[in-house]
DNA sequence: ACAAGTACTTACTTTTTAGTAAGTTACTTA
DNA sequence: TAAGTAACTTACTAAAAAGTAAGTACTTGT
């Protein structure tokens, strides 16, 4: 019976498309780092860093990593020191542009 | 100083709007009542509960207030007993059906 | 008197997400 | 010799989101 219920629960998180994009992307620093990077094409650990407003190391380098195993963003590390990682869009990546241009324009629209 | 941060965290949250978009429509829940009402122009709350696979009415309740609020949902009630609760879009609800669409095509497309 | 139906609310717990602050590495420059 | 630099990690705390279970209100049908 619990069974049941908690297999359903996992086929319905599986299966709804736009739940699994919100668990993804969505959450308070990927759609950030994301557009930052459709605007910049490049950049380092720091750049982002100081672009986003409030975020800690710890987050940037958390999210960065998710969406590095999403393939949304691919690292480039230099063997220099001190240390040198440039961060891009993979094609993926650079494919949500639509999405989030018309989620931007809507919300310029109708939320204040 | 620490008053200078905080102000200007809050300018961001208030600015980005692909931030502000996320925190009002994005969740674990939200999109999908959306998506239902997008569907099927009207529905009561059992029905959404039913349709829903594994939200709680606790949940389910409090969401529809949030779009509420939002004036993306209305709500109309009859007064008999027992209750009789309608929820639908409105315009501004209706408006985010190419955004959520998009979401759909895409996650299909990348994510699995 | 009691169960059923509908749309909730309340109180409480658990899980998830985010924030803070400090530490690490390994080389360079003053 | 000490400070600086870039890109992190670690340990800990706090806040937000979600889950669970039970209760409420009002009326009709048995």
């Amino acid at each position: 019976m619990a069974e049941k219920l908690i297999e359903k629960k996992y086929q319905q998180a599986k299966e709804c498309p736009i739940t699994i994009f919100m668990e993804q992307i969505g959450g308070k620093w990927k759609p950030v780092i994301i557009w930052l990077l459709i605007l910049n094409e490049v950049m380092r650990f720091n750049e982002l860093d100081k672009a986003i407003n409030g975020i800690s190391q710890k987050m940037l380098s958390q999210q960065l990593k998710d969406l590095e195993r999403l393939k949304i963003v691919k690292r480039k590390s230099y063997p220099v020191i001190p240390p040198k990682v440039e961060y891009r869009l993979t094609e993926k990546g650079k494919s949500l542009k639509e999405n989030l241009t018309s989620i931007m324009e809507w919300s310029n629209k109708n939320l204040k």
